[in-house]
DNA sequence: CTAGGGTTAG
């Protein structure tokens, strides 16, 4: 749990300051039409069921932009979603906005869509900017609006504001939450870790005549499982089944086998595995990829490979999540011809490998110290216009430093930042480690203080590094100045802290 | 014409 809540903190960090750089908002420009348009209502569904590429639906908005009189603002709402469907968001968001500068006149539907875009695409500030616009052009937000901006919050880890939207909705009476908003804002809270209260909102949407579905029990279960606290899991899923009378599904049951798998409890799991088969529920590619995982997880790669054998037996294809585990798997082992073989064998099989597959290759490379192997994929994986991502680049460095390369692994920190990957901080603790593994504690000193106000200098792990790198090469003095810095922050020294004498 | 849940890398 704590290191889910660590990993949750620190994306919110960066969340947070990547966003600043968007944070203009081009909708307060917008002229939005005024009249509604109840005209033309019947829909023409077939029209938009056909579409089922992005092109053709950006040819028809052209086309239907071009019409005297222009269509409906369903009929450009319909494709909006067509769009919207297709998860382009950035797409549908422009069409929006020719939609605007076409003079169509915007209902709920449309702006309902176009905040939901904004939202998924970690815009959430740009959503609240176009509910302003509803407002301004009294079109009443509804619940629609108010799930995709909550549920856009909780993208983006702003779980307090998300907490304050959802209080408001309730106490301004803005509209009424229906199921939705209530496992949206349980989504949110279990993101978080916070279960005891995700259980409690639970129970208030039952006293407020909101009947949870199987989508609230399974985010709960869900979170339960990856908090190891089985026993609650199961508790929820029996109310959920006997007391409330839902089917469990795929989901439910994929869940709760992960969190038996973790743990190590294989017979419970398989039990499982069987009840749900039993229960007619197939198992499908990620119940068995969780199988593959927790396998490769403990070095048990044979038992993996026999479960891709039953996957494709029973015509469930691995995908790349499938085999970038198994690739784990073969790296931990340190069997890198293994893991290489699987690599190439997947192209064989026409799944194409990302940034994820390659970078689980890379780190088998790094870890295994076969350094040239791992820079060869890096400029592989561009090569293929794969763009690698922090983790890319996190690992790379890491392997760098491993292998008392510094110069290389500046180059590359420098080089993660000209291609626009925002360190973290674990790139951060990576660097910080690294330096001071190289004997080069005064330079891990001063990155650290250039570093400044963030988070991270208060961060206990990051002096942690400092004061056990500086105490190991016998620079006592600046492992007592930090020592006393911490102290000075009110931050509590941890086991891992060996006092400076 | 609108909404929510499960799997991968350091």
């Amino acid at each position: 749990m704590m290191n889910r809540i660590a990993f949750i903190k620190l994306r919110g960090n960066f969340t947070t300051k990547s966003f600043l750089l968007h944070s203009e908002t081009p909708f307060s420009s917008f002229h939005i039409g005024l009249h509604s348009d109840t005209r033309n209502v019947s829909s023409n569904r077939s029209l938009f069921d056909k579409i089922t590429n992005l092109n053709d639906a950006l040819n028809l908005f052209d086309e239907m932009s071009h019409r005297h009189p222009l269509p409906s603002v369903v009929k450009f709402t319909q494709l909006l979603n067509v769009v919207t469907k297709m998860k382009h968001f950035t797409y549908a968001l422009n069409l929006f906005k020719q939609m605007c500068s076409l003079g169509v006149p915007l209902d709920k539907y449309t702006l309902s869509i176009a905040i939901k875009c904004c939202c998924q695409l970690h815009r959430t500030k740009d959503g609240f900017a176009l509910l302003g616009c509803c407002f301004r052009r009294a079109i009443s937000p509804n619940v629609y609006i108010y799930n995709a901006l909550l549920d856009g919050l909780v993208l983006e880890d702003k779980i307090l504001e998300a907490e304050m939207l959802f209080k408001k909705l309730i106490k301004q009476k803005l509209c009424e939450p229906s199921v939705v908003t209530y496992s949206t804002m349980i989504k949110g809270l279990c993101k978080f870790g916070n279960n005891v209260t995700a259980l409690a909102l639970l129970r208030l949407m039952e006293q407020k005549n909101c009947k949870p579905d199987i989508v609230t029990y399974n985010t709960i279960i869900d979170s339960l499982c990856k908090d190891k606290m089985m026993d609650d899991a199961f508790k929820l899923f029996k109310e959920m089944v006997f007391e409330k009378g839902i089917l469990p599904n795929v989901i439910t049951y994929t869940s709760l086998i992960r969190g038996l798998c973790n743990l190590g409890r294989w017979d419970e799991a398989s039990k499982l595995l069987k009840e749900m088969e039993d229960e007619n529920i197939s198992p499908n590619v990620q119940t068995f990829t969780v199988l593959v995982d927790a396998f490769c997880k403990e070095g048990k790669v044979e038992e993996a490979e026999a479960v891709i054998n039953i996957m494709v037996e029973r015509g469930k294809a691995p995908d790349l999540v499938t085999y970038s585990s198994l690739i784990d798997g073969y790296c931990l082992r340190r069997e890198m011809f293994k893991a290489r073989e699987i690599f190439d064998s997947m192209t064989l099989r026409g799944l194409v490998p990302n940034v994820v597959t390659y970078s689980s290759l890379l780190n088998g490379y790094c870890k295994n110290l076969n350094i040239e192997k791992a820079e060869q994929m890096f400029r592989e994986m561009s090569g293929k216009g794969l763009k690698p991502d922090v983790v890319t680049y996190n690992t790379m460095i890491q392997g760098f430093f491993q292998v008392g390369r510094c110069v290389d692994a500046h180059k590359l920190f420098d080089e993660m930042y000209a291609q626009g990957q925002i360190p973290n901080e674990c790139t951060y603790r990576i660097v910080l480690e690294g330096l001071c593994k190289n004997r080069q504690v005064e330079e891990a000193l001063s990155l650290f203080h250039l570093v400044g106000d963030s988070k991270l200098n208060s961060d206990i792990a990051m002096y942690n590094i400092l004061i056990n790198g500086a105490g190991k090469y016998g620079k006592v003095d600046i492992a007592k100045n930090l020592f006393h810095d911490l102290i000075d922050k009110g931050l509590q020294p941890d086991v891992h802290i060996k006092s400076p004498t």
